[in-house]
DNA sequence: GCTCATTTCAAACGAACGTTTGAATTTGTC
DNA sequence: GACAAATTCAAACGTTCGTTTGAAATGAGC
C-alpha cells in the first residue's frame, strides 16, 4: 500500500510551481545531495541514509516526496536530462533553419549536441559536472529500470540527431550511419564519465582533466573525422574469418 | 583475522598449477558464474548468494577461495584482462619488428587493440562476450577499488600503445595524441558494454547488434579518421568565453 | 483560533547483505 | 588404513538496507 489515507508523495510535480525551483525544499536539497552521492558512488552503494544525512533531511522524507529510491534517481536524472535534451533539439533546429535548406556540417550537428551540455557543465557551478558525470555512468548501469528509463529519455533526441547527419553525410549508408551515431554517443558519455581514467592514460594535472569544455572542445574534431570518413567497399565481405586480416592496412 | 590456524584461501594461485584450468573445480565454477551474474546487474547489486547459488556451490566457498567479494571481482577481470593485454602488447611488437622501423598505420595499431578482444569474444563462446561487456562496464564503475585495479592492469599497455602512436603520428602533439588516445578507450569500452543501448539507436534486430567483430570491423576505421585528424590550430585559444562560437565551422 | 491537509520526525520493520565459525567431509601421503 | 591438510557445509553473526508507521509539527484558508 503506497498510499494512505493522507495521500504521498506529491504525484504533481507541477501542483505548487511556485516552490517547485526553490533550492531551500526538502525536495530539492535532496536532489542535490542525491546528485552528488549517486555521480561518487553509483546507484547501488549509494543509500538513503546517505543522502538524507547529506541533505539535512529525515531519512522518510526521500519515500514521502519521491515514493521509493528508484523513483528518486529518475528524478536526479531527469531534472536536467529532459531539458537539456530539449535544448538540444531546439539548438539543432536553430542551425537548420538558418542554413535554409542546406545540410549542415557535422562539427555543427556535434555542436548541437555539446553545447548544451557544456552550458549545463557551466551554469550551475559544482551541480552540472556532478550531473554530467553521473550521466555518463547511468549509461553503463546494468540495472533495468535504469537502462529503459534512459531510453525512453533519449529516444525522440537519437531520432531527431539521426535525421540530421544522414542529410549531412549522403553518401553514408543508413546502417553504418547508425553505428557511427553509436561511437559518438558512446565516446562523449565515457568521455564526459570518464575523467579519472585520463589522469592514468595523459598523466595530466587533474584540474585541467576535469576542464569539460577543453576536453568537448578536442572531442568534437575527433568524431567529426570519424562520421566523415569514407565508407567500407562493403558490410556483407565474408571469407574473412582470421582476426589478423580483420582490419586493412590502408 | 582473515587467516585462521588452517591457512585459508589459496594467496599462492600457482602452487596447484595443474588444477588451476579445471573447469569443473569450485575456483573456476565460482568465476564463471560471476563473471556471468556481474556482468548482468552490476558489482554492488550482485549477491554472494546469487553467485554460490548458480555455481552450485556452498556460500562460504567465495571468502575461502578468493578472500572477499572485492577479490573476487577483482579475479574475473584479472583472469581474462592480463592475457589479453599482454596478447596486445605481443602482437603489437610483432607489427612494429615486421615494419622493421618503419611507422605503423593507425589501422595497424588498433588492430593490436582489438584483434586480442576479438580472439577473447569467440573463443569462449559465451564467457567471453560476458567479460568484454563486465570489462566495459567496470570501467565506467565508480568504486575506487574498481578504478586503482583497471589502472593498474592498464598503465603497462597504455604506455606502449601511446608510444606507438606517437610513433604513427609525428605531426600530432603529445597532449592533444593523449586526448585522442583517451577517446579511443572510451569509444572501445562503451561500444563493448552498452550492445543494449545501440538498440534504441539502430533499431536493428539484436542479434546483429552483439556481433562484435562487425560492430569493431566499423569501429576501427571510424577511430582511426578520428586519430588522424588535422589539429586545431592551438590549445590555448582564450577569448572564445561564449558556447555558441565553441567549435569552428568548417 | 479552529480545521484540515501537508510535511516532518523518531522509531521500528523485515529482509538481505558479506563474513565468520566450527564441525563434517574429502583428498593426498606415507 | 591412519594421519593431516585442504575443502565443503549448514548455521549463525552483526550490520545495513529500503521502506513503513503513527504521532508531532507546520501552514494555509476561513
Amino acid at each position: 500500500m503506497a498510499i494512505s489515507a493522507t495521500q504521498r508523495f506529491t504525484r504533481n510535480g507541477n501542483s505548487a510551481p511556485v516552490r517547485a525551483l526553490d533550492p531551500t525544499d526538502t525536495k530539492s536539497k535532496i536532489l542535490d545531495a542525491a546528485e552528488e552521492l549517486f555521480m561518487e558512488h553509483g546507484f547501488e552503494a549509494t543509500s538513503l541514509r546517505l543522502i538524507t544525512t547529506a541533505a539535512g533531511v529525515n531519512l522518510a522524507a526521500v519515500n514521502y516526496h519521491f515514493g521509493s529510491k528508484e523513483e528518486l534517481f529518475q528524478a536526479v536524472l531527469t531534472r536536467r536530462l529532459d531539458p537539456m535534451n530539449q535544448d538540444r533539439m531546439h539548438l539543432l533546429s536553430t542551425y537548420e533553419t538558418a542554413a535554409s535548406g542546406k545540410a549542415l556540417t557535422c562539427e555543427k550537428i556535434l555542436a548541437a549536441m555539446f553545447i548544451p551540455a557544456l552550458k549545463l557543465a557551466r551554469d550551475h557551478e559544482q551541480g552540472g559536472k556532478n550531473f554530467l558525470r553521473l550521466l555518463g555512468r547511468a549509461y553503463a548501469d546494468p540495472a533495468p529500470f535504469i537502462r529503459e528509463f534512459l531510453a525512453t529519455q533519449y529516444r525522440e533526441m537519437i531520432a531527431r540527431f539521426r535525421a540530421a547527419f544522414s542529410y549531412a553525410l549522403p553518401h553514408i549508408p543508413r546502417e553504418e550511419l547508425s553505428w557511427r551515431l553509436h561511437f559518438v554517443m558512446g565516446a562523449l558519455s565515457y568521455t564526459l564519465a570518464g575523467a579519472d581514467m585520463l589522469k592514468i592514460i595523459s598523466q595530466k594535472h587533474p584540474e585541467e582533466a576535469t576542464n569539460d569544455e577543453l576536453l568537448l572542445k578536442r572531442l568534437a574534431p575527433f568524431l567529426a573525422a570519424g562520421l566523415r570518413s569514407p565508407c567500407a567497399p562493403s558490410a556483407s565481405s565474408p571469407a574473412e574469418d582470421d582476426g589478423h586480416h580483420l582490419f586493412q592496412d590502408v
